[in-house]
DNA sequence: TCCAGCTGTTTAATCGATTAACTTGAGGTT
DNA sequence: AACCTCAAGTTAATCGATTAAACAGCTGGA
């Protein structure tokens, strides 16, 4: 790594850096004679010279680093996607990503913030790896761009899936098939999850836009994992017949594999007895269970590019409210019509 | 954003910046005077003040920046716990990764080598997201460390998980639960994967070791997802009673996951008929099973340490050959002795 | 002849730190 | 008095680019 300079092709190319700059940079070029741009080119690809973007930062007070902190890429599986999307546009841009987890450690955040504003990165990403409402940690510079988490205060530019859309959806694929007895097999409230409570609402709405009378009892909550999907779903399919849900939405994908668990337990199948979507679109998880299951995708990759173009300018945003993505629904096996007796 | 320089801190503490400079970084600070120490520490906290990295890396040559370009972050979950174990020791070291998603494009992988190099990193770190043998792209470093791949010619400080091991580890798990008819699920060889054949090995050696000579039957190709392993569990299972498995050794926890629904529907109960031992210790997946299954575990976060290590000049590494990680077993409820008739 | 204006290029300041080399004054020695 | 040493700084060069301002050489017009 002999790093070679400006100089080294000045040199060789019988010109001043300046010169150089002027005609690698193609500013003010048509000042320059096109057969000195011509010996500064050549010059430039024989050595094999590659601009120090350390020194051109100095200068020219943009580093095109944008920095990305989040809380825990660890953990989540989903992190993947946002980063990929916000990446992508910052590699078209031209823009290089530098990436802190703090692991959810406050200390490590105002440390990792300080670091990223010490090395002037232009733009700055906050992301959460589930949609939630977050404090605005002070360091934060005015025009960071908050991803997967609404601001609590601060007005910021955010973006979050579009929750309750994404509810109204996958019910409405329930109803579309027939289904009238839908469960909603959420999440418990002392996650105080604001997706629990969005896709709560959808699910209601959809409801009532289909003329359906909510039955409390099918407003189940357990543990969002698969075990605990497979307790409530377990309790709803040990109802009455005719108290009993055809089809169940679950809070997300873990659970409705636990409610694919419980089906079959009990001898039912999907989607013939029991019709069920997730949430989550889960890598590896929703299109790998059998039959593959119809679920609700959390837009990340999406989410991660709008954050990015917001970040770099390239898009506007309205800090008053979070920026609502759209979850669009993945359709796949496990929606069928209701049991023939349930039928219309 | 208003950004203060040294010299502001100079002009309040009524010093020249070279005296800052060492006060802050303690350098020389024998030879400042503890009251001048005191003001410019005093000044600088007072007015805020925070050293451009920028400037800095200029002068110093060095930048406190790792760049990590990977093939594709996106289409897995495994991603992260490298990328954590990778920037956890970075930032014990004081350094900050800038992390590039090349998505496999060879063309993007080489822009990104060149911006990279470019920004002066101090270190290079190539990582894959599923174990391989790569052919080093140029323009990567000689000192960048491979990270979940093996060199394919020249020689590089790589690592990569021990799958004859951990191949071993699992096979061991079943030999010491009693069973001697223990199928291997494995992944087509259309797919040419090093995990298959190292994992193959293990469990070869280690049915050996015990004894027992291996059913070529036994040996089970199939597409590594969860349907393929549903396929060829099924097969297996439908053997005479003689000849079929006890035990099943799953290429990755997907494919135990299909041996599962085999099982299940085969009226067989896990582990009470059959015993399941998957591999990757996926997220979200294997601790969700009903039992909770029992697999080796890919050590991501740890061959993100060690590359990082590696690649901070922490830690030696041997080029000749890649450093083995190993892959810990995880005990969880998929595993129990052969049923009655087959037993000891 | 002289100057204005143009073309094509160079000079030199600058970005904000680090650091080798130098300065200054006090105190000690011979 | 002359010289040295030491403490406590300061000066100025430097890292490698960018860019405003200067400059040299030429053309053309008055």
């Amino acid at each position: 790594m002999a790093r070679i300079r400006m100089s080294d092709v000045a040199a060789r190319a019988g010109v001043s850096t300046a010169t150089v700059s002027m005609v690698l940079n193609g500013v003010n070029s048509t000042r320059i004679s096109s057969q000195t741009q011509q010996r500064v080119r050549e010059a430039a690809e024989a050595v094999g010279y590659e601009p120090n973007s350390v020194a051109r930062s100095l200068r020219t007070q943009q580093t095109r680093l944008v920095g990305l902190v989040s809380d825990t890429i660890a953990t989540t599986p989903f992190a993947g996607r946002m980063l990929a999307g916000a990446n992508e546009v910052a590699r078209e841009q031209g823009n290089l990503v530098i990436l802190v987890d703090t692991e959810g450690d406050v200390g490590a955040e105002r440390q990792a913030l300080q670091a990223l504003s010490g090395h002037q990165v232009d733009a700055m990403i906050y992301a959460c790896m589930w949609h939630r409402v977050v404090e605005v940690p002070n360091g934060l510079p005015e025009d960071a761009v908050l991803l997967d988490c609404a601001p609590a205060t601060a007005d910021r530019a955010a973006v979050v899936p579009d929750e309750r859309a994404g509810g109204m959806a996958a019910v409405r694929e329930l109803v579309a098939a027939g289904h009238r007895r839908i469960a909603f097999l959420d999440a418990e409230e002392r996650f105080d999850l604001v997706a629990s409570r969005l896709r709560h609402e959808g699910y209601l709405s959809v409801l009532a836009e289909a003329g359906i009378e909510p039955d409390p009892i099918l407003h189940a909550r357990a543990d969002p994992v698969a075990g605990g999907g497979r307790e409530a779903a377990r309790r709803l399919l040990d109802l009455p017949a005719d108290r009993r849900p055809t089809a169940m939405f679950c809070f997300n994908d873990r659970m409705a594999m636990g409610a694919y668990a419980a089906a079959h337990q009990r001898g039912l199948s999907v989607p013939g007895d029991l019709s069920v979507v997730g949430y989550d679109d889960q890598q590896l998880v929703a299109a790998e269970l059998d039959p593959p299951l119809t679920t609700v995708a959390l837009p990340h990759y999406e989410m991660g590019r709008w954050a990015m173009e917001v970040a770099l300018g390239l898009r506007r945003a309205d800090p008053a409210a979070p920026h609502l993505m759209p979850c669009p629904i993945v359709r796949r096996a496990s929606v069928g019509p209701p049991p023939a007796q349930f039928g219309d």
